[in-house]
DNA sequence: AACCGTCAATACACTTGTGTATGGTTAGAC
DNA sequence: GTCTAACCATACACAAGTGTATTGACGGTT
């Protein structure tokens, strides 16, 4: 509201969030010029002035979400705990994010080959870095790549899941299933 | 390839079926009434005469996913093995399907609210069978649910991280998984 | 042999979305 | 104060998709 009313021309990452927040609450099939600029309140000219193309516009905000969606995640971790408990922490904080905008994300890439492309490589490190938590709260070497991989496919499945709005899972049943896989 | 050279008329089960592939392989967003008859070799007024509507036709699609879906893999299992083996059987099973169609019409659902509610009722029915299995198995009742919810997250989970490709899962690690969870 | 119901082709009107071209406005450099 | 570059509006041409209306072919009934 604030970056309404003080500007009012825009520039290429008021389009970027505004494309973002739309790929979250409505998903790709969204991503259309028209409505983003009604949105914006501005004509299409505006868009066709910051970006050359939808295709254009699509691949920036994939880029954008790759560095945020990797990282993020890890850093938060790194720097709040250390030891065995990290697992634990970790599968709380995930499991009880807001992940609207990776669900449309995925589900993008779903029939994208880019958006695909960008998805597969953010999970390869986020599975990565599962299997070393595993591994240091003491799990066998060569569990440990299973284990990441189905502990991460939960993570994905449950924000796929709908009922789930129903059925959220609590913290102490969180602290049953990391125990599972750390033993 | 039968039915295409003995019959030049078509039924509407034929048209559900080139649906139902065409979900499959190309995503909801392929579902296009001159693409459908073109791959059936026919022109669009075929497809006018079969159904009402594209709306009517997607509605048809989803009935049809909905009934074998949620009854497929319950009635296998519960016809083949007996005991506690069953959930290893059924991950074994689950996790080697190939599940296209399913992640096809779950990414439909993320923007569609008619696919959303029907995939909702098959998780539904799913998440409780496991649930049963997880009981035959000894799990006390309080932690049954939670973990049904979770390793069926999982199972939907994986038929969407599409680094799945490499690194599938093998026979061992589920004996390693599944042995986690009915203890 | 005429008829009717089933299935399909074609042509049309309409809608929605993209991208381009062209011109207008406004802030700051000079 | 003018000039220029950044930003936006408007109008157009084009493509793809939906749904309807009309007509045609073809098999089985009677």
């Amino acid at each position: 509201m604030d970056a309404v009313l003080t500007k009012d021309r825009l520039s290429r990452h008021d389009w970027i969030a505004h494309g973002l927040r739309t790929l979250a609450r409505q998903g790709a099939n969204a991503l259309k010029v028209g409505a983003l600029a009604a949105g914006l309140n501005v004509s299409r000219g505006s868009f066709y002035w910051h970006f050359n193309d939808l295709a254009d516009f699509q691949a920036q905000l994939l880029r954008t979400w790759e560095e945020r969606a990797a990282d993020q995640v890890i850093r938060d971790i790194d720097a709040a705990i250390v030891g065995p408990a990290r697992l634990t922490y970790l599968m709380k904080l995930a499991f009880n994010e807001d992940r609207s905008l990776d669900r449309a994300v995925r589900s993008w890439g779903s029939d994208d080959a880019a958006a695909e492309a960008v998805v597969a490589a953010v999970d390869t490190r986020r599975v990565a870095y599962i299997a070393k938590l595993l591994l240091e709260s003491g799990v066998e070497t060569r569990k440990a790549l299973p284990r990441a991989e189905f502990i991460y496919w939960a993570y994905i499945g449950q924000s796929s899941v709908m009922s789930v709005k129903h059925t959220a899972i609590t913290e102490l049943d969180i602290d049953d299933l990391s125990a599972l896989f750390t033993r």
